[in-house]
DNA sequence: TTTCTATTGAATTTTTTTTTCATTCTATTA
DNA sequence: TAATAGAATGAAAAAAAAATTCAATAGAAA
């Protein structure tokens, strides 16, 4: 028999495993390398293209959501139900931001353009509030 | 005397005119390698170099608008004024989106967040008509 | 156990972006 | 006009980020 679309079947390695659990870890919404970092501390002979591959399967099979923001590089959440991000325009952290998803907006956007809409995305820009506060104390100096 | 908080002099060199012109002639959204072969057209010895800093530099000005959206590379935009984008899942493709900027997201988001919020970008994913024409196309052949 | 396939680490390659530097250009001054 | 100083350029190299290759390994299935 013909198996359906799924991909044939996904080990859940050890590597994998630890992936996963050092992201959920996390608030932040770490880049490629930084989950290195943070995996490599309990898997010290991992290697990064293991976990480029492994973050990008994961995020295939929506595991976990692949963030394409602002800044260089992607950036991976361990939290997969839709939700928006805000990103500090001085340091570049990224954080959830806890707004009810605007469902509306893709009936707008249909209306407003020839794409078949799916979804949308909203990254909100600002500055964090340690950086806030460094700029404060920079201010306060001069 | 001192001059204020301008760039010293930022000279309209002829690769910066026509990185320019090139860019306000297309609606897509290229990347700085699709601009380099652009310009490129009009001048063949400019350097891709050249093109790369010269995009950061007009963006930095607020001269053109640098997107940071999904896909691996970056896009630029002639258009400055703030709008929204769809983007195409199957093929990358960037269009500009007709729809009010929605300014109440950002009031919501103040008081969502700890960030002091300056703006926001919303993204729409969905399926540009020439994807979804191939796709049918594809589906009927079967 | 044996076989088959997915996965890995290590290294390499590719892609994208940035930087370096000697040279050229241009605006301004003398 | 010629000299000068700073900005900008092209070409190349370097850096940064991501993806790929491949022999070796590990696990599941037979």
């Amino acid at each position: 028999m013909d198996m359906d679309d799924q991909s044939p079947k996904m080990r859940l390695t050890a590597q994998r495993q630890i992936i996963l659990e050092e992201l959920g870890k996390v608030t932040s919404h770490p880049t490629a390398n930084e989950v290195y970092d943070m995996v490599r501390k309990r898997l010290p002979r991992i290697g990064l293209g293991t976990v480029y591959r492994n973050l990008e399967l994961m995020a295939e099979t929506g595991l976990i959501l692949k963030l394409e923001v602002g800044g260089t590089q992607k950036r991976f959440d361990a939290t997969t139900n839709l939700h928006y991000h805000v990103r500090c325009s001085e340091c570049g952290r990224v954080d959830d931001i806890e707004l009810p998803v605007q469902s509306k907006l893709d009936r707008l956007a249909a209306k407003a353009c020839d794409y078949q809409i799916l979804g949308h995305h909203i990254e909100f820009s600002g500055i964090c509030p340690d950086c806030a506060r460094a700029t404060a104390k920079q201010i306060s100096i001069n």
